[in-house]
DNA sequence: CTGTCCATGTAAGGCGTTACATGATTGT
DNA sequence: ACAATCATGTAACGCCTTACATGGACAG
């Protein structure tokens, strides 16, 4: 389960609530890893439970109490065991490469309104990871922490490069279609 | 759920059992769509009340009977309704990543270990796609249905051109953490 | 006679999503 | 007056995995 390695990493930087960490999620590494409310605060309680963080309460009358979550030692420990551990092959599912796969059964123009409506998104996406990374690029000079900087940067380098392989076949895949070569 | 129409999509082309579908999965489409047995085997009893596909029973005396699932008009028609209906974006995860993001955590020698097992196990796998490539390479002259069977291999076009260029930044991270050069 | 193939499923549990519910504070 | 932000959670459901269970046929 990386959620849980994943909450801890947050947590080693500072304390945090669970909304503080669902934000966190939200502004860094949601599009490698989009975590959802609801399991944050059930994942929270299970790494409370393992002794990896404590709570500290706030007391708020009228309302639920607060809690600041702040990892302990032996989360810092688990942390460290867990990203030097490779991590089994992992599956991966993509809905949208079965309707390539039984594209045999669309019209030349139903199949290209799919790769078209496709490649929208990726550039979409793609406008987005290269806007937040130039913000980086500025920031990074006035870093103490360059090397580990530069490390959680790096994801955003791979959504990059990797939305852009993507493009680049969706752009032949829609060339080949249109002129009929169906040469491999 | 795309596994419902996979199956479909299978079941398009001739009948088969839940243990055939299974095979038919683990030959083409497992590197984007992995499918587990008992899964398939609770989906098609789900296909079948849908009225999407139909059972063909055969009697096997002291074992559990056979069955024989074919695809209705109905799943036909349903298939090539959801063949042309735009998808909402996936949620994408990778826990690897993560590793990656908390890697200032990590000496050099633990991160570039990291990153040299996974370059390893990516290279094995664009070792098996591009065989299978090469196969289907020699098939297709002596295909009939060419478009649709470009179409399923350019899902293998697509799995090796994004693991190449996973390739390539995992490559690149590996150079940058050795020479100490952060820069974005 | 051991293992692999064929062929079916059930059970239990984890991960993840969506929707719902509460309530104070701050900004427009 | 209304919406957004802060902050917590519960409930219900669906997808997927792992493990378990059965048993004939056939090949080495």
């Amino acid at each position: 389960m990386s959620l849980k390695h994943a909450i801890l990493g947050f947590l080693s930087f500072r304390p945090a609530t669970g909304y503080d960490l669902k934000k966190a999620f939200d502004r860094s590494v949601s599009h490698f890893w989009p975590a959802n409310q609801s399991q944050i605060y059930r994942t929270l309680a299970g790494l409370t439970e393992e002794g990896y963080v404590t709570q500290e309460i706030i007391e708020r009358e009228e309302r639920l109490d607060a809690k600041i979550y702040h990892i302990t030692q032996n989360g810092r420990d688990e942390l460290h065991r867990w990203l030097s551990t490779p991590l089994p092959p992992q599956p991966f599912r993509e809905p949208f490469l079965i309707q390539v796969y039984f594209g045999g059964y669309l019209s030349d123009e139903e199949l290209i309104a799919l790769l078209a409506r496709q490649i929208a998104v990726i550039e979409q996406t793609l406008a987005v990871y290269n806007q937040i990374y130039a913000m980086y690029q500025e920031q990074i000079e006035s870093r103490e922490d360059v090397r580990a900087f530069f490390l959680s940067v790096s994801t955003l380098e791979y959504g990059i490069v990797s939305n852009r392989a993507a493009l680049a076949w969706l752009n032949s895949l829609i060339e080949r279609v249109r002129s009929g070569n169906y040469a491999l």
